[in-house]
DNA sequence: TTGTAAGCGTTATCAA
DNA sequence: TTGATAACGCTTACAA
């Protein structure tokens, strides 16, 4: 039931080297014979065994995608970028979610990778989870987004600048009393929550202003954190005047604690976020944009070029991709 | 640099055989010989080569998803149900998105299929693509999810009951002035669409009322043709006091016309979407809303009987799921 | 219950 | 440029 490379070299009149070779566009074959091969591959219907040919060969021609969520924007968004590279390059894509709070009993993520592909691409997954160190230790090509590590390959944007042009957006509207909200203070707070919450920090300190321990509060990156977050700077006997979100579906949930709280961002309380979700030109919120594809497809090229060039890279390139602060109506001037 | 089952093997006492019966969990195999075979395994760090396993057993252990959009809501929530289906059934999830408008040059996902992975899930490709019957053609497990094709298992919703239910909704509120905003009316309208499009028009037609060919629109899914296409309605000399918008996203993008309109959805104009997309409780819209991640699990777990059965199944298990309405600010009343 | 050994379909080395 | 042929690491009859 399946026409193998045998058949091929036999309707070919060669050997089965042959075929391969011509198959896979090698040098050293005959261009009339590679065009005979391919042609009597192609009217036998002949399609190679991936199986056979991992085995033969030691590559597996495919790349795992570790992820902590599959459905939220920023990840479905990095893995649609590293999608679009590895198809181009004709590289399979594996996609593995990791352990996240939500997740019941997962399988840890290294076992499944070792043999079975050629690199590993990890998204957000913060430095302290040790399944992440536990990829990292199988020593093959690896890519990091949106965290970076000593010593691994990494694609993300300057978190602190992120979030130093949203702080500075607000200060320069005149805000002084300013709330942040971030993502855990607590367990495995991620490199872009410590990296924004610094940027802040640094922008605060540099206009002069204090940072209400207060007015500092978390949402786990989701919109429901998001509102509860923000229900409780509003319960602050001193509201802040504008809030700082670590990224945009947290904002999107202040938005609706404001709403049920009969303000609007933009006129009673600036709102700024960080991300550039799709939803945000909708909602009218200011943000702090990433390019989220292009970092998704930065790390893929990255990652292909570690694999084909055989050897771990020696120098590490880790690069940071450019944000863009889009002003929209949730921020405006501090009246008074 | 790679331990092998003979090491295993060896390391035992045991053949090479006795090694892969009892790391398997086959039967036959003494429960003394497989406890020291899986410590020993352990010990040394052994991990089975799935090349090899592959191509000795004929299996592969792996699944395609076949999408056109990775990144949209509704794709990546179904992606992320059958992901934890897979991951738990030990199965290899391969990603592959196929040719919609957006994409450059894509290769046909079923020359990239065979072979390759032992059944196939097909996440709302219209039947019309030709590219949807070459995968059926290939003659492997298939599920088919969001869109139903005669003969072909699949996982849906009743998409006629959802429209009626959406429209039914407004027409109770009195509305008789309705429009629709739709996918695409000329090229590959999915199922979804002319289903959702005739459910709207038995309920309209079922209240005496009738459709204005101008109060038709498309808005292909996406929150910027949803925007455009309530726009075009909104231009009409006569307005429609009501609107069904087929999806979420479309119904977001409706809304942000009625805003720069400077309109309300609810107040102005009653809005209803489909999906239950996770925005729409923020955005305060009514909305018809579809188990997605059960879409993907259920259509995994179909997939993985039909697998497993060895053939495809006789009896082809086509269900659908329920839907439910969500009641919220977007609709109200018609007034006078 | 366990072992032997013949594949599985390629790739890659070495010779020709 | 091409051909033999030995791996590649596992599964699975078939025997024992």
């Amino acid at each position: 039931m399946g026409i193998t490379i045998r058949d091929v070299a036999q309707a070919a009149g060669v050997s089965t080297a042959t075929v391969s070779r011509a198959l896979r566009g090698l040098p050293n074959v005959d261009e009339q014979t590679r065009l005979r091969v391919q042609r009597i591959a192609g009217d036998l219907d002949y399609v190679i065994s991936p199986s056979a040919s991992r085995l033969a060969s030691g590559r597996t021609g495919s790349v795992a995608v570790i992820t902590p969520y599959i459905a939220r924007w920023f990840f479905s968004t990095v893995i649609s970028g590293i999608e679009s590279v590895l198809q181009s390059a004709g590289m399979d894509l594996l996609l593995m979610s990791v352990s996240n709070p939500d997740a019941q009993l997962r399988q840890p993520p290294a076992p499944r990778l070792r043999r079975r592909v050629d690199g590993v691409l990890v998204i957000a997954v913060p430095p302290s989870e040790p399944e992440l160190g536990e990829v990292i230790d199988l020593g093959m090509p690896t890519s990091l987004i949106g965290v970076s590590l000593e010593g691994v390959p990494s694609v993300t944007i300057d978190d602190v600048l992120a979030a130093r042009i949203a702080t500075q957006h607000l200060v320069d509207l005149g805000h002084r009393r300013i709330g942040i909200i971030g993502g855990s203070a607590t367990n495995s707070p991620s490199t872009a929550d410590q990296d924004r919450q610094r940027g802040f920090r640094e922008v605060m300190s540099e206009a002069g202003l204090e940072v209400d321990p207060h007015l500092e509060s978390t949402g786990h990156f989701t919109v429901a954190g998001g509102e509860q977050a923000m229900t409780s700077l509003l319960t602050q006997r001193n509201r802040p005047t504008a809030v700082f979100a670590m990224s945009d579906e947290m904002a999107f949930g202040a938005m609706r604690s404001l709403r049920s709280h009969g303000l609007v961002a933009g006129a009673d309380l600036s709102l700024i976020g960080v991300d550039g979700h799709d939803m945000s030109e909708l909602l009218d919120l200011t943000t702090v944009a990433q390019p989220v594809v292009e970092l998704g497809r930065m790390a893929a090229e990255t990652l292909l070029e570690q694999i084909t060039a055989g050897t771990v890279a020696a120098a590490v390139p880790s690069c940071q991709l450019p944000t863009r602060l889009f002003v929209r109506g949730s921020t405006a001037a501090a009246t008074g």
